[in-house]
DNA sequence: ACGATAGTTAGCGATATGGCTAAGCATAAT
DNA sequence: ATTATGCTTAGCCATATCGCTAACTATCGT
């Protein structure tokens, strides 16, 4: 529990930031290197090395090094916790919403009689 | 495009932290003021109350004030923009990977051609 | 062997985050 | 009127984040 709940924390950290987002929507075109992937950003590589490590720090991507290059690429199902918090949170918040419902129409029921 | 990113931002911030995430899905249960969310998560005031700036900035509670008491409430579909999201980085990344099998397929075809 | 290329490490600076205490303010309860 | 309650503000501290430059290592191409 403590550590899906770190799991879940490291994910959408590391998902919060517009520029890991960029990276990880071209890794999901094809793997890259980190020099393509520094390209588009404007970004220094230092600066997208630390950017990746943080990706590859959540399990959104794997990378590996050939020689004197690294390739990244994406991990896919590394989403799947944070669909399942969503669909979980999703089942909680309407099963209140029904609850409201039915309050309400009792309420109404209570009035009419 | 640029909005849609910094509400998509704000919203995997504000996910981002465990006492967050505790706070909403209490939240989801029933709405509550300041003080009860502070109870379970052993946290001061204060500090509670800026965690709950952070889930209203980012559009996931609502908070209204009655006499001296601040009720705050779940706002169901903020989660929705994180959703979409991850449907379209599935959709893509899942279009990857079928690209991944053709290539794959012809690849062997070719060699047994 | 040498220079160019790709990545890495170290470390700096500005800003943000997450916790706290202390003090203030407004409303309810007595 | 006074006290208790609930929230708010201001401000401090430690740490983390995000960008950078400079310098270093390792590999590739010629």
């Amino acid at each position: 529990m403590a550590k899906h709940n770190l799991d879940l924390s490291r994910l959408f950290h590391a998902l919060a930031d517009p520029t890991r987002r960029a990276i990880l929507t071209r890794l999901a075109e094809t793997p890259a290197r980190v020099t393509d992937l520094a390209g588009p950003t404007g970004l220094r590589l230092p600066t997208v090395m630390r950017h990746l490590s943080v990706l590859e720090g959540a399990g959104l991507i794997t990378t590996s090094k050939d020689g004197r290059i690294r390739t990244c690429a994406i991990v896919p199902e590394a989403l799947d916790p944070v669909r399942t918090w969503l669909d979980e949170q999703r089942a909680i918040w309407e099963a209140r919403l029904d609850r409201l419902d039915a309050f309400v129409m009792n309420v109404t029921k209570d009035r009419e009689e």
